[in-house]
DNA sequence: TCTCATGTAATTCTAAATGTTACATGAGAC
DNA sequence: GTCTCATGTAACATTTAGAATTACATGAGA
């Protein structure tokens, strides 16, 4: 099954976005994430929409963090995405006749359902601050400075 | 994001077949789950592979049980059907030359990890034969025979 | 040898993410 | 004002993997 990437480009995105101080084009985060610009502006429009990130037009627009890191969550992030599915499998029908099939899905579904609070308890827990954090002991470690361009060769 | 729905099949059919005394044909077995022979035949060749369905050709041909319902996990079926991913989400590279894309994955891999983990788990822990005592426990309380034919009108 | 049923390859259908094109809108720069 | 840049968005194309279908070979009774 295809996974959908959306929490991590956004994710990716917005931590790029932490790292300047001056909006960033769609354009340029398209080829950071060597995707398309309409697919990041698509993406950001959610968030936008939630209050986590600000576009402007024209010269010298486009887009920025509009909170604090600490203050936003994967959760947060997760949400603002439309909750995309988590679970790759499922089951066929939701209230079927055959109580077998009841019997079957009352086991998945609360398996799943258990799997799924899980995930979001723990994106709930994690910030972008702290992801923000991560990367910059990552950086330390590297001993090098921050540069983009540098970081999405190849 | 589209949904896997073999285990959830596969466990259905194995439990029809547990109620049935003479081996069931894929035709029927398709009627039954509302599919076609063939995508029956061919998820129940995986399970025949591991050794927990049988299969015969020619009159009174079809497919029955091999193993004892205790003897079978929701995780042996897992395993049998190609263990099919679990998550509907993932990320974009593995290895990612980006510092900040590290961080993020490092955070979402464990978590993804985690929640695998514990779905395989949880079915480790469910034999097919407490799926079918939690079945027969529900035709108890509807106080009628087994009848697949009426489990699956409409 | 006829029929039934599986075995399996090849093909098509479908849904959802992803990618692309095209063009309208709005905000500076000049 | 108008040119350029950048977002906003609709419409369309591509991709991927599961699901469904078609077609035919194989083998087991009746």
């Amino acid at each position: 099954m295809r996974r959908d990437n959306r929490l991590s480009a956004a994710l990716h995105v917005l931590l790029h976005m932490a790292e300047e101080a001056h909006p960033l084009t769609s354009g340029k985060l398209a080829k950071t994430m060597m995707t398309n610009p309409v697919v990041v502006r698509r993406m950001l429009a959610g968030l936008r929409a939630k209050g986590y990130v600000r576009s402007e037009k024209g010269h010298g627009g486009g887009w920025t963090l509009a909170r604090d890191l600490e203050a936003v969550t994967l959760r947060d992030i997760y949400d603002a995405l439309d909750s995309p599915s988590l679970l790759a499998i499922g089951h066929r029908a939701e209230n079927p006749q055959c109580l077998i099939e009841q019997a079957v899905n009352a086991v998945l579904n609360q398996t799943f359902r258990d799997a799924e609070d899980m995930l979001l308890s723990r994106f709930g827990e994690v910030t972008l601050a702290a992801l923000s954090t991560d990367f910059h002991k990552r950086l330390a470690g590297r001993q090098g400075a921050y540069n983009p361009e540098a970081a999405h060769e190849g």
